[in-house]
DNA sequence: CTGTTAGCGCTTTCAA
DNA sequence: TTGAAAGCGCTAACAG
């Protein structure tokens, strides 16, 4: 059998068109059937088929029209990940171990950051849908992390909402309440009787488990909290005004590490000590964290790892149908406690003693 | 004309299968013709039709198809991005700063992180052509920006690979000789006499014209220069090989922030004092460089716009077809000098008179 | 092992 | 203003 009709299409293949698996078939005098097959490696070729083929592709440039398959398939390969306004550490650890894990299932990462509030996420997860297979869904916002999951309608969810979830939805987050009573546990261990909390932003979820964990883990005490956002201003603040109590405290727990710097640069101005007047513990272990003199005690997270986390798992949902094992509908990681000089010991040298 | 049959798919809202534009169109009692008009806002449609498809939208709970809209059009309205192993902030800002636009025009990320290797960010590459109209590539190997271009085939791409371009294709990069002449001459100008550059990683693009910059600002002096590979590590080392030289220098120029940050932690630790024994200055303006102490002096680049400006360049390009005006081909952004407490002037008060 | 062919869901002329 | 119908490029079921 000869070449039918060596179309015009022949040959030019700087046109301005780009080439379809139709344009190979023919250059490759195979099927349309069998291009597709030799791209995606399904069932078995004759090597001379596979050879003429991918010669082919590597003529005509030819890049397999995602759209078209897609149509196909129903699949997009693409998983879509919705951020709040993130800072930077957690942000690219966060896609970093993402992008990882979705690579190693040949997926691709759609993001959409910086949403404040619920509206605006709900947006950008309406803008989302039909374009990926699946999503995870970071909110700080309690309201919103659950109207994700009903907007996203038949689309996979996990939420990584830092909260543990009521609803039984898939999702992961971080103990932060374990995460808080680490962190007093270890300044009542280390010697420390008075111990403030500078808790993070008013309805943040994370913010209030944190402070519940603070609160529960405090022994012949009552609670000390001032009020903060997470920045590092407002942990400059809060510090000040606890060095302003008539009872000072000799520690202090903040809910994250840019307002624990916020409280050492604060002590440092006011010629407070620390860790020998007052002990300092973040959250989130931050590289400044080490970088601070002192260094900065604080609960660390494996943020990549649950990036890795949130896809594997959402992988899994979507093979399964989204019937997820209520079991395993919330997964918890643990931050880990890295003690430095800023809880050194109030020792034994009379510092304190309370 | 009355239904002509009500077939059963009508108001099984809650099967299995995702609506498709048929069946809004159906539901409407309008063609498809004109459910895609209301959802493009093309044309001119009666009120009438307009909410009659509306309504028929929300009552299935319609989502576009996007692979099949992207089969006919011939767009995704996606824009991929491919990006080194970038660390926190850059990152971040970057990505905050290009999904800004992104989403201001309608479209969507794809981003592809932490490429090593020319080999890795090749494959990125290839894995997204036929998925986004265009690209913006990030890469500090010259060797790979320019690869990149090529295995694009007729996507447009906007380099931002941090040099100068040769080859006239669109790109966007950091005045990195600019802004390390600004760094030394601001040495210079506060009376440093002995200026040594502590460089970033071998056969980057960047850390070589940072280190040219530094070469041709000096006056008076020949060149010093370290090697470092922008890790906070190689700074410490860096900086304590330049005060076992027989003659010190007086101040340092480093690469980025975070060897400079290394350095400073080293000085300390041997007991030299900054600003007083030798100044730093960094690259980037990275938050830590604003907390350390002495905080350190830096050139700030914004990455936000210039992640804005490499989608909105793209956007261009996809528009006019890829022709760039070869005027306009290299954006350049000027970092800014943010002078701090680490090159504070060594003062008349008699230190390193020289 | 290979080829034929029927859709996948949407946009877009072309007519009416 | 609206509808009918022809593809867009690919996959997969079915025949051979």
């Amino acid at each position: 059998m000869d070449i039918a009709a060596p179309s015009a299409a022949n040959g030019r293949v700087l046109a301005a068109k780009a080439a379809t698996i139709r344009d190979v078939a023919e250059r490759a005098q195979v099927s349309v059937a069998s291009v597709s097959r030799v791209l995606n490696g399904s069932d078995a070729i004759t090597e001379t088929t596979r050879q003429r083929v991918l010669d082919a592709v590597e003529h005509l440039r030819y890049v397999p029209h995602v759209g078209a398959r897609s149509l196909s398939t129903s699949r997009t390969d693409t998983i879509g990940v919705i951020l709040p306004d993130l800072f930077g550490e957690f942000f690219s650890e966060l896609i970093r171990g993402m992008d990882l894990a979705a690579r190693a299932h040949g997926k691709h990462l759609i993001v959409s950051s910086s949403h404040g509030d619920t509206e605006e996420t709900l947006a950008a997860l309406r803008s989302m849908r039909g374009r990926v297979d699946g999503m995870i869904v970071l909110s700080p916002h309690v309201r919103a992390a659950n109207l994700a999951a009903d907007v996203a309608g038949r689309t996979p969810v996990v939420l990584m909402n830092g909260g543990v979830d009521e609803t039984g939805r898939p999702s992961i987050s971080i103990d932060n309440h374990g995460g808080a009573v680490t962190a007093v546990e270890h300044l009542i261990a280390t010697g420390r009787r008075r111990i403030a909390h500078i808790r993070g932003a008013q309805g943040n979820l994370e913010a209030e488990v944190r402070a519940e964990g603070y609160a529960s883990a405090l022994v012949d005490q009552d609670p000390i909290i001032v009020q903060g956002d997470f920045s590092q201003a407002s942990g400059h603040r809060a510090a000040t005004a606890l060095l302003a109590l008539t009872e000072r405290p000799d520690a202090v727990f903040a809910a994250n590490d840019m307002m624990a710097v916020g409280a050492l640069l604060a002590f440092q101005e006011a010629g407070v000590r620390c860790p020998e007047d007052i002990a300092v513990v973040g959250f989130d272990d931050v590289p400044i964290a080490a970088l601070m003199r002192p260094a900065l005690t604080t609960l660390r997270v494996n943020i990549a790892e649950m990036g890795r986390r949130g896809v594997e798992r959402l992988i899994g949902l979507a093979r399964t149908g989204s019937g997820a094992d209520p079991d395993t509908a919330c997964e918890i990681v643990r931050p880990l406690l890295v003690a430095r000089q800023s809880t050194a010991a109030a020792s034994t040298a009379g510092l304190n003693p309370d």
